[in-house]
DNA sequence: CCTTTAAATATAAACGCTTACATGTATATG
DNA sequence: CATATACATGTAAGCGTTTATATTTAAAGG
């Protein structure tokens, strides 16, 4: 069995508790003995077992990061690595571990998250999206359990400490571009309608062609699952329309890369034909062709300031709910065209 | 405080040991119990405390996941992330989660991993890298602690369990397949020397060559770390040579898009001027320009294998060293062509 | 030199679970 | 009917820490 805390007091010749005040650095013991101890410490090799030390103080210096259901399909976006890059950077400085959810579906993960919680794994969770009527969240909230989410809550806003990006603004601005580039017939591609984040995305499309006169078309809203494919099919429907847009604000880069990927397929070319705005500037969005316009939302900050967030939170009781909003900036590059009918 | 065993055995009117054996569906429990029990556990919203739990059984139920140092700069390549989600898969299936390493330089990694050995947070490690001389990899072989690597041990390659491609051969035709175009100049474009995977390739590229009754040259190969700079740097260096390659064999395709990149600023055209072929497949090889002719070596797979080998290795006892070998296929696509002086 | 007070360390009781061993009860055996 | 044999459950001792409380020791005060 490994060397535990008595094995050093006896070589010590001191009590357990004083070894477990010397690892604690208590004023309370003396330099000497301190000194003592930590030479015994090092000739035997020890170190402390975080399953006892987490049962004590019921506490675990780890923190959960729970991504959408089925991390597997999660992981295929960029987007997730890079928040768990930042959240990362933050535990590793703060000395926290990272506990990542493996997925499966929407009850596994639920599952997972009660084994987290209940099971005193870690002391926080960070969520890395937001949608409506989120049982996980629900729980959270009900359990009165230390969270930050990635996003912006879909209710009890107020009373929820989290990190999001202005998104109706970032996505007026990026309509405004389309419109002042003598657009009309603009199309939205956005994530699932469950997400906080499709909801302000296309509030910001709506603001925008409102305030330009110009009406909101049912049939050029398209909804769907953050990936490629769902970049194609938007496409393909949109083609088929007898007014089809001549440009498309799109809420995420892979589904622009699948946009861009169908658009050739149809022998379309991106800008000449249709413009096509972007959201997140993945590394992929420098290496499209074209290069895509795309709101660069931060996301390794996103990460940084989740971690941050929910750390204090942990570390000083009673901290009241945050939010904090990472600037955007529109990256213009090579996929919007002023239109010429 | 939360509801306990011990709550739970006072409310069923049994003793805690009877709960404890009904959580593990002890068959010296009678089914009267155990729906007695159960019901208790129902009702009172009963969840096992892990840390106490683990610390009676010393296990946690939880396999550790090492990148190289920095987390922060591995994430960066969609290679980390993709073995990830092949072994959150096999976590999620097994029930096991997921601890990963958070970073910074090789002392701070090398301390995390003692932390998660020594305190019993992990009760296997999965070594996403594997290079020569590796102060992680000596601790855990040392304190004999249960781990696998996704890739193949510097030494001892016997008595490690570790899930590789055959880089050897994958390197060697895909360098042949050059040679069969036509070329003559070939250099080669790895990770750092450090890396066995980087040696591994370099070795099929000489075979190959030799083979071919071509000399290697030694200032047509470089070697640095798996990125887009990289990838430019690389190309920089060799275009300045008196007889710059008309061919290059990459090892990663985050270099290759370097280097495409970097060919572009020089005006060269890939593969009109220059033929490349990369290595990972990872989605990013369809969609550069041109699509690449790449290794598909199977990143996911390889996760779901390491992760296999190493639950397989926790649940019995002197399970023997293993080598899996994930097989490769080539994906040949529109970065090569026929040498036409 | 005895009493106070402060400083340093020891004692022992948690923390919530598992598990070897002990005990009790019902059934089968001769 | 006494005894052996299962079967079901209870008892209690860990697992390796932390921490409130008690105890010892030393310095200070009168």
């Amino acid at each position: 069995m490994a060397v535990t805390i008595k094995d050093v007091a006896k070589k010590a010749g001191v009590a357990p508790s004083t070894v477990s005040r010397v690892i604690a650095d208590s004023p309370r013991i003396s330099i000497d003995t301190k000194k003592r101890v930590r030479k015994a410490m090092k000739e035997l090799g020890y170190h402390p077992n975080v399953n006892a030390r987490n049962l004590a103080v019921r506490s675990s210096k780890a923190i959960g990061v729970i991504m959408p259901s089925s991390a597997e399909t999660a992981l295929q976006n960029p987007f997730f690595p890079e928040v768990l890059r930042g959240v990362g950077t933050v535990a590793h400085e703060t000395e926290y571990s990272l506990y990542v959810s493996t997925g499966g579906n929407d009850q596994q993960l639920y599952e997972e998250v009660k084994r987290m919680v209940y099971g005193h794994r870690v002391d926080g969770i960070i969520l890395l999206y937001s949608r409506m009527n989120d049982a996980i969240m629900d729980f959270l909230v009900e359990e009165k359990f230390p969270f930050v989410v990635v996003g912006k809550p879909y209710e009890n806003e107020a009373s929820i400490t989290y990190v999001d990006n202005d998104n109706i603004s970032a996505s007026k601005e990026v309509t405004r571009h389309l419109i002042d580039f003598g657009h009309k017939d603009i199309a939205f591609i956005g994530g699932t309608t469950d997400l906080v984040v499709t909801t302000d995305r296309f509030e910001g499309y709506k603001q925008a062609l409102i305030e330009a006169g110009i009406k909101v078309r049912e049939d050029y809203v398209i909804n769907d699952e953050f990936n490629r494919t769902s970049g194609k099919k938007a496409v393909e429907k949109l083609l088929k329309l007898k007014i089809p847009p001549t440009a498309m604000v799109i809420t995420d880069d892979m589904m622009s890369l699948g946009v861009i990927n169908m658009l050739e397929e149809f022998g379309l070319d991106c800008p000449e034909d249709i413009s096509i705005t972007s959201f997140n500037n993945l590394y992929l969005s420098e290496i499209t062709r074209p290069p895509l316009t795309t709101v660069d939302i931060q996301i390794y900050k996103l990460g940084i300031q989740g971690a941050k967030c929910l750390i204090e939170q942990l570390q000083t009781k009673d901290e009241p709910a945050k939010r904090v909003i990472v600037p955007f900036s529109i990256k213009y590059r090579s996929s919007t065209k002023r239109f010429e009918p």
